[in-house]
DNA sequence: TTAGGGTTAG
């Protein structure tokens, strides 16, 4: 697990781009500390106790060697009143080999409301490491951690005469990252590294995945020039955090380049986050490419890497084609499971193919598979998008009735399946509920309450509304403006709606097709035809993507939307097969 | 300590 930190410095980096980056941060050391010899542990030693402190001592250690079986609260309260911090650490010099004691004796002091010292807590992790019980040594590096400043010396301070194992140090660095105290890991890694410890790559990983990508990146480099080897693990966090930002030509780079720079052959978690990416920007050839490659490095896809593409297939509406991926997942002995189910379900409910999605729902159960929550959620979506909303509410009670928590997520689906119904009381309704129940309402629930409320005409409320959700420091978004642009077209507040719009850009979200074709289809239908053709130009001239193709008369602009729906949707438009399925009983999960 | 699924607008 632990190697001394190498006294060559580590010549392959990933980026030499943060090379410089590094080299600004490298001042914090003596230039040439890796060449210079490596600094011993401390050596400490616990003070001695005075004549009647070791006799209060002894008698409490045999007390607690010959009554084991016995509640330290009964053994050991007839000591309590002369019993004082500096006591433990002695009692722990007679305990060392002997782990529970060590243990029980920590547990009977901390509940009488003293602190327990940081020495004492030290101790006990380097006890229970060399014992072989991490887990207990992790919880009380972190209690050491939460209770005290400079714990962390204490902990190497104590490290030598208590005859520790290196490592502690992983679990220390690692109860660090548990509480989210990065630049300390950072530091601690730095520290050890004079002491010739080089925290596990592991380890590491935990901190690397919790850093924005620009830390990432510097740690990486960093910690490698200081003589870490980093592994797959490593290299993943790496892609995720590029590919979360976007940049995915630089996370296939990694996977490109991971074996010949770190020595780290890319996995299928490497493959396959990089395909997910690839699909969520849309991405269908270069995930395809990518996925033919990993069968030819022999790592065969998994229900991760199908479930990606099967992803990318419903969202383009193609989902006749997601399940013949399916399918051929099956085919090729990959077992689905419940997200893959879910996904295709979802698939199934947005273009309300009812019975597609029950006939997966029975094979779910035939398989057992159990459905999560998230799986309610898209069938209670589904139906409530069909106008279902006893069956969508049934749904949702059944799930609650199988112990599975709805999230705002799920409230939303029903929210705004009553919205669409127009029974604004019921989904206001639910909107409390959720918040009894402890649950933040985010902007998706918030935009299709203002949404219920625009078509019932009932503007102004919903204009209150999301004046409270602002101030709520939720942000508003362009589904949100549009909404509400929509409600002021339809009651003929067109003069409003365009401020609105305007609102809209110096708040941020930037107006799409939906904002420019609502408003022009409200000045259409109130004759104003130059307002809708200025709006019409403004949209062009920002190369918006039009959709659907918008009656505005006048031959000149049909002509002009005939080329732009060619030239933008080309192949958008391909026929799909399927969907004739019958039978229509909602299944029971 | 690394990968996948669910909610809003014309």
């Amino acid at each position: 697990m632990f190697r001394r930190a190498a006294t060559t410095r580590a010549k392959s980096f990933f980026f030499l781009g943060h090379r410089r980056q590094l080299s600004s941060q490298r001042h914090a050391f003596p230039v040439d500390f890796i060449a210079t010899a490596i600094r011993p542990f401390p050596d400490y030693s616990p003070k001695k106790p005075a004549i009647f402190d070791a006799e209060l001592v002894r008698s409490i250690v045999t007390a607690l060697k010959q009554r084991r079986s016995e509640s330290p609260d009964v053994i050991l309260g007839p000591f309590a009143t002369r019993f004082r911090s500096d006591h433990v650490v002695w009692a722990f010099l007679h305990l060392r080999s002997d782990p529970d004691l060590v243990g029980a004796l920590l547990h009977w002091y901390r509940p009488r409301g003293r602190p327990v010292p940081a020495e004492a807590l030290a101790i006990a992790a380097h006890v229970a490491v060399v014992s072989g019980d991490p887990a207990s040594a992790r919880r009380l590096l972190r209690d050491g951690l939460v209770s005290h400043r400079n714990f962390v010396d204490r902990v190497i301070y104590t490290y030598k005469y208590w005859c520790s194992v290196p490592s502690v140090f992983d679990l220390l660095f690692s109860a660090i990252v548990d509480i989210n105290r990065l630049d300390e890991a950072r530091t601690l890694f730095r520290h050890l590294v004079t002491y010739g410890i080089i925290v596990s790559a592991d380890a590491c990983n935990a901190l690397l995945s919790r850093l924005t990508l620009d830390h990432m990146l510097s740690t990486f480099s960093e910690f490698q020039e200081l003589g870490l080897r980093w592994n797959t693990k490593s290299c993943n966090v790496l892609i995720h955090g590029f590919c979360g930002a976007g940049k995915t030509g630089e996370a296939h780079k990694i996977l490109l380049e991971m074996e010949g720079t770190v020595g780290a052959s890319p996995d299928i978690i490497s493959y396959s986050t990089l395909i997910d990416a690839y699909c969520r920007y849309g991405e269908l050839l270069q995930a395809t490419e990518l996925f033919e490659e990993m069968g030819d490095k022999g790592l065969m896809p998994n229900a991760f890497t199908f479930n990606s593409i099967i992803t990318l297939l419903c969202k383009n509406e193609k989902v006749v084609e997601a399940e013949r991926v399916f399918m051929e997942m099956m085919f090729r002995g990959v077992a689905p499971d419940h997200v893959v189910y879910t996904t295709l379900i979802n698939g199934y409910c947005k273009s309300g193919k009812l019975p597609a999605v029950y006939r997966l729902v029975e094979e779910m159960k035939n398989s057992q598979l159990v459905p999560d929550t998230v799986t309610y959620t898209a069938l209670i979506y589904g139906l409530s998008r069909s106008g279902n909303m006893v069956e969508a509410n049934k749904l949702f009670r059944e799930m609650v009735g199988k112990g599975l928590s709805p999230d705002e997520v799920t409230y939303t689906a029903l929210i705004d399946g009553y919205c669409k119904e127009g029974k604004m009381n019921d989904a206001f309704y639910l909107h409390n509920e959720m918040l009894q129940m402890g649950l933040v309402p985010n902007v998706v629930t918030y935009t299709a309450l203002s949404d219920g409320l625009c078509k019932q005409g009932e503007v102004e409320t919903a204009n209150e509304l999301l004046r409270e959700t602002s101030g709520k420091g939720l942000e508003l978004n362009v589904f949100t403006y549009n909404s509400l642009i929509n409600g002021l077209c339809k009651i003929g507040n067109i003069e409003q709606a365009v401020k609105t719009m305007a609102d809209m850009e110096a708040a941020g979200p930037c107006p799409d097709v939906y904002t420019y074709t609502t408003i022009m289809d409200a000045y259409c239908k109130s004759g104003k035809m130059d307002q809708a053709h200025d709006l019409l130009r403004e949209m062009l001239d920002k190369v918006l993507k039009p959709r659907f193709h918008i009656a505005i008369g006048g031959k000149d602009y049909e002509e002009e939307m005939r080329r732009i729906n060619e030239k933008y949707n080309k192949g958008e438009e391909e026929q799909q097969g399927g969907g004739s399925e019958s039978g229509s009983s909602v299944p029971t999960l």
